[in-house]
DNA sequence: AGCACGCCGACT
DNA sequence: GTCGGCGTGCTC
């Protein structure tokens, strides 16, 4: 019988069949194989195998090893991959090589030797070669031709270090050599030592006479396997369960309260699936996030951690660890999602709302959505948690299984920028700063955007300095760089008079960064300490931590530093930035943001004061009364407009964008591919576009964009598959669940 | 993603 | 004359 096995390489494409060399059984899906990859190896898994007839699967290249017996991740992983590369509409290697983090890129030793009964010139019978020494050509040809018997092994890590080779002698007895007999008595009393410098110190001898030890062979270099490095290890804390709260079984939507105690909230659940003998992942969108949920678990359970800090090696060594471990609580980012986890029998995600889980390369998953699928095709419970249920999870969860806690109630304030004339700082705000200053307590505010405004105006023509590579407004900054682009990086100074009216009249324009806040606080607040905390500048916040007074001008940045101890305002300077953001969840998000402030004072009460032109909002009258009940009927009315409008979770919402070189092709291309879906049967109701990107160029591309929605997630999948083959010149790229898509497209 | 092949501009 | 930019196309 002759098989073909299908490799999943950790690349962009999709699966690749390699004949199975006959005689050999064959491997079980999840087994690492190798494989030949143009001008030499690669390793792959398993995601299946077939029977071969004959015919043109005769011409595929064979198999060169199956580096394992055992899988190095499980079936229903790779039927995972599979159903995750189908939802996204990418090469199923690609969601391989975004998720695995480890185990396919380890350097290999390859060697060969001459079949039993064969001779080729060069080559001895029986003997075995490295093929590093030959020509890759070379072995390819002599592999299709059946000369050579191949053994692929994952080479060990070594390390280089010093070992004493033979007992001193008469000749170290010399008053001269004490030194190096000395050196020679320590080192044979030792397996090793780090190096000769290492020696020399702890001998208390000079270097020199190691060093002539080594040159006369008493001791010499030697590689020897590398030690496994250390896994994260994490201090317990004692967790603090104030709240008397018990889940229910199954599928939980779990919001409101602090992280602390929505964690608190889900330890009887993490307790009840370890004692039945089960591991538990926990998914956390940052590492912040997961260390201190590792911290806080680390004391009651077995907890491993997995993120993307982790080296390589400590990667493979927390792999082996999973496999041939007991059930243990694995938290970390995405990266663990392959993990060989014993027996998985509940999976957390928290913080389901965090933007960071939407992946920005590869298949960009949006990984709450990803996480569920896992739980579906393992049978097990999914619990989200986050300040602010996503509509998703709530509209998800049974009616009994959406647990809301209360949140201590924050102190709103609520100041109309459309009365006031003080920008950034309304005087509202500059009273209770000189309250805060008074008191010697501290104030976190909240802005934007870094830099110091969102634009360079001209304020005689209205002219706005834009990016010559995108069509968005440089940021203009007041220190080292001037303007420069957030979005390509682009980076340029200020000129002198505007490019277009030649005025001398070019004003920063009025949507204030952090450097505009902290200048604005320095001319109004006397004495008082400003500090910085944004992605262009983390001052050190230490003295706040120990207490001290102070205000941090900060953006979201924030949430990633630890707490502070006496703050008594968080101000958001304009909160209409993340009201207009341009999605049709923005609403939802600030008011998850709104909920999350007491993140940031967690000992506290402090007042919020939010500056904006919609002091109405709903976001804002939800967050005041903030209680269950009222941010349930916001839920409930955003619902009701995703059903309207037939958005998700109504709907699967896939975007298919067209780029080109210059506009007018992106667009030609773009109504070319709606022209194509429409032919494909996509009706008015499947199909919004095509319309211009947000920003329409972007490092000298031109977007369009089209959206596709379907109640069906099969239909959309059919309907992307048309998308993906239009058969146009453009690039295509598309993106299912995308986060960025502008307001409701009707 | 790599890596080859291929076609044009600047130079030891 | 070559070196090297990156556009296009392929990898069982």
């Amino acid at each position: 019988m002759l098989y073909a096995v299908q490799v999943l390489l950790p690349l962009p494409l999709a699966a690749f069949s390699f004949l199975l060399p006959h005689d050999q059984t064959p491997p079980a899906i999840g087994c690492r194989v190798v494989v030949p990859w143009q001008q030499g190896l690669r390793l792959g898994l398993v995601s299946d195998v077939s029977e071969v007839r004959g015919g043109k699967s005769l011409e595929l290249k064979e198999l060169v090893s199956v580096l394992e017996a055992t899988p190095f991740i499980d079936a229903s992983r790779i039927a995972f991959i599979q159903d995750v590369a189908a939802y996204t509409c990418t090469p199923a290697g690609l969601v391989l090589a975004t998720l695995l983090p480890t185990g396919l890129s380890e350097p290999l030793r390859h060697t060969f030797t001459l079949v039993n009964g064969v001779t080729h010139e060069g080559l001895q019978p029986g003997e075995w070669y490295e093929a590093d020494d030959f020509k890759p050509a070379d072995i390819e040809l002599l592999r299709q031709q059946g000369l050579i018997r191949e053994r692929v092994t994952i080479t060990q890590p070594t390390k280089r270090v010093l070992i004493a080779q033979r007992e001193p002698d008469e000749a170290l007895n010399a008053k001269r050599a004490s030194n190096q007999k000395e050196a020679l008595e320590l080192l044979l009393g030792r397996e090793f030592v780090e190096s000769a410098a290492e020696l020399s110190r702890e001998a208390g001898v000079p270097e020199s006479a190691v060093r002539s030890l080594i040159k006369k062979g008493y001791a010499a270099y030697a590689d020897i396997p590398a030690p496994p490095p250390a896994l994260a290890y994490f201090e317990g804390r004692a967790p603090r369960p104030v709240f008397d709260v018990t889940l229910p079984d199954g599928d939980v939507s779990l919001s409101g309260g602090t992280r602390e105690a929505r964690l608190a909230c889900l330890l009887p659940r993490i307790k009840a699936t370890l004692t039945r003998g089960r591991s538990v992942l926990i998914l956390c969108p940052e590492q912040i996030i997961a260390q201190e949920t590792a911290r806080y678990l680390s004391n009651a359970h077995p907890v491993q951690y997995l993120s993307g800090e982790l080296s390589d090696t400590q990667r493979e060594r927390l792999w082996r660890e999973l496999q041939d471990g007991d059930p243990v609580v694995l938290v970390g980012s995405y990266l663990t999602l392959l993990a060989p986890l014993p027996d998985p029998g509940l999976i957390i995600v928290l913080e389901e709302g965090n933007s960071s889980y939407k992946l920005q390369s590869g298949p960009r998953l949006f990984v709450p959505f990803v996480a569920r699928r896992l739980a579906k095709q393992l049978s097990i419970p999914l619990i989200t948690a986050d300040a602010l249920a996503s509509l998703e999870s709530w509209q998800a969860a049974e009616p009994d299984k959406r647990i809301m806690l209360d949140a201590s109630k924050q102190r709103i304030h609520v100041v109309d920028l459309s009365s006031t004339n003080n920008w950034p700082l309304s005087s509202d705000l500059i009273r209770v700063l000189r309250q805060v200053q008074e008191r010697d307590r501290q104030a976190i505010i909240l802005a934007p955007r870094r830099g110091f405004s969102a634009a360079l105006e001209c304020e005689r023509c209205g002219f706005v300095m834009m990016c010559p590579n995108c069509d968005l407004p440089l940021r203009y900054h007041r220190e080292g760089v001037r303007l420069a682009c957030h979005q390509c990086g682009f980076k340029g100074s200020v000129p002198d008079a505007c490019p277009d009216c030649g005025q001398l009249s070019l004003k920063p324009s009025r949507a204030a960064g952090t450097q505009w806040v902290v200048r604005a606080l320095e001319k109004q607040l006397d004495g008082i300490r400003v500090f910085r905390f944004d992605g262009d500048q983390r001052d050190d916040l230490s003295s706040l931590l120990a207490g001290e007074p102070g205000i941090v001008v900060a953006t979201t940045a924030i949430f990633r530093h630890e707490p502070l101890v006496n703050v008594s305002l968080i101000a958001i300077t304009l909160l209409d930035t993340l009201l207009t953001f341009s999605d049709f969840r923005a609403e939802e998000e600030t008011l998850r943001l709104l909920l999350q402030l007491c993140e940031l004072a967690p000992e506290g009460r402090p007042l919020t004061l939010i500056q904006t032109f919609q002091p109405e909002h709903s976001v804002l009258s939800t967050v005041k009364a903030q209680d269950a009940a009222s941010v349930e009927a916001f839920l409930s009315s955003r619902l009701e407009r995703r059903k309207l409008f037939a958005y998700p979770p109504f709907a699967h919402l896939a975007k298919v964008q067209v780029s080109a070189r210059d506009e007018a092709s992106a667009l030609q291309e773009a109504e070319r591919m709606a022209a194509v879906l429409a032919t494909a049967g996509a009706n008015d109701r499947e199909m919004l576009g095509p319309s211009p990107a947000p920003v329409v160029r972007i490092r000298r591309f031109y977007s369009y964009q089209i959206f596709l929605r379907s109640d069906s997630e099969a239909r959309l999948a059919k309907l992307l598959d048309v998308a993906q083959n239009y058969g146009g010149r453009a690039r295509i790229r598309i993106e299912v669940d995308p986060r960025d898509i502008g307001s409701f497209l009707v």
